[in-house]
DNA sequence: ACTCTACTGGAGGCAACCCTCCGCTTCAAC
DNA sequence: GTTGAAGCGGAGGGTTGCCTCCAGTAGAGT
């Protein structure tokens, strides 16, 4: 819509169809695909996204001609998302804002378990993903680390791999990944 | 072969036929599928594994009938070798035997894009890999929460999904990996 | 050496999923 | 309101992987 600092905006922007039931479905797609990944994983059965969505297969496809086409849309979709929450949380102290956007993208990244793979991926659209989030993640860790909250030889890319690792293994509970997340998060704390 | 602490080894002797060219096929198994599983991840096709065991698909089935039933044999084969691994370790400081084991634990791992998800599975071979494990590992930890090396609101539970998660995701380089890696275990220290 | 048993391997039937194709429907511009 | 273009959906052909079944083969006891 309005003008943004994340290249990922104009690409989610940029796939969304005009005419109108284009775009109802389009959403819908979108929608149904970051639930069933969410829910069974990467690989769910395109034809069991269409179901979900209410769509025939042949929409699916015309908006997506590859699997790869949609996952890339969900994630750019979350990823976009999150870029705006970054934004949000400028107010508060630096390290309470690093860790409560890291919360967010724990949240958000219902895509996770595939996340892993698309960190590397050099297509154009991750790279753009990436890009943005770590224009949106790495102010609000630069400024912990000028507090003196965080220790200065890591930066962003390492934070996120880091607690995307550990939020997409499976746990006992909840409360055990937030255990070990804040752990993990230790080490991350400057002075030792 | 001896009896040992660790129930794992029982199951694996216990799954391995006693003919002889038996035996050699299912060995041949469990290593082209260990292979199988490290490179493509853990839904190759059986075929795949029979044709690289060089064995025929009736074969795989006999031995194993379903997918999850292979799963089970290279996991808990590598458990056990792990379980041995922490045995020679008895000898070095508290601090450094832990991680050393956390090294061998990275390393047989190979199979570790689906440990994830055994780590968490209730099935009775699973829960004595668990156990296994965590009667290797539980030692070196204590030992290591005795001498004040670690903090001890963890437990070896907790670190093994830290490590396992971590060390499961895509980075660029093993260099980032283990930079991120050892920031975790920084947070595992006691004494912060 | 012989036999009986356990084991072998791959042909083939089955199911799931992928993706294309095209007759029908809906939108929006005029 | 008309019309042409854009979009719709699902039938169906192709591919891939799963798993069974059984005629043939090789090991172990005698």
């Amino acid at each position: 819509m309005t003008d943004s600092p994340f290249p990922v905006s104009e690409i989610v922007a940029s796939r969304r169809p005009h005419r109108k039931d284009a775009a109802r479905n389009y959403d819908a797609l979108v929608t149904a695909a970051r639930e069933a990944f969410a829910e069974r994983g990467a690989d769910v059965s395109l034809e069991d996204v269409a179901r979900r969505a209410g769509v025939g297969i042949g929409t699916l496809y015309r908006n997506f001609p590859t699997r790869r086409d949609l996952f890339e849309s969900v994630y750019a979709d979350e990823v976009n998302a999150l870029c705006r929450a970054a934004v949000d949380l400028a107010g508060l102290e630096p390290w309470e804002a690093l860790t409560s956007w890291l919360d967010r993208f724990t949240g958000y990244m219902v895509t996770k378990r595939a996340v892993r793979e698309a960190l590397n991926d050099e297509s154009e659209i991750f790279q753009a993903c990436r890009d943005s989030m770590y224009a949106a993640g790495g102010p609000l860790m630069e400024r912990a680390q000028k507090a003196g909250a965080v220790r200065t030889d890591m930066e962003i890319g390492d934070l996120l791999r880091m607690v995307s690792g550990i939020t997409a293994t499976a746990f006992d509970d909840d409360a055990q990944r937030n255990r070990v997340l804040g752990i993990a998060l230790d080490g991350v704390r400057a002075g030792r």
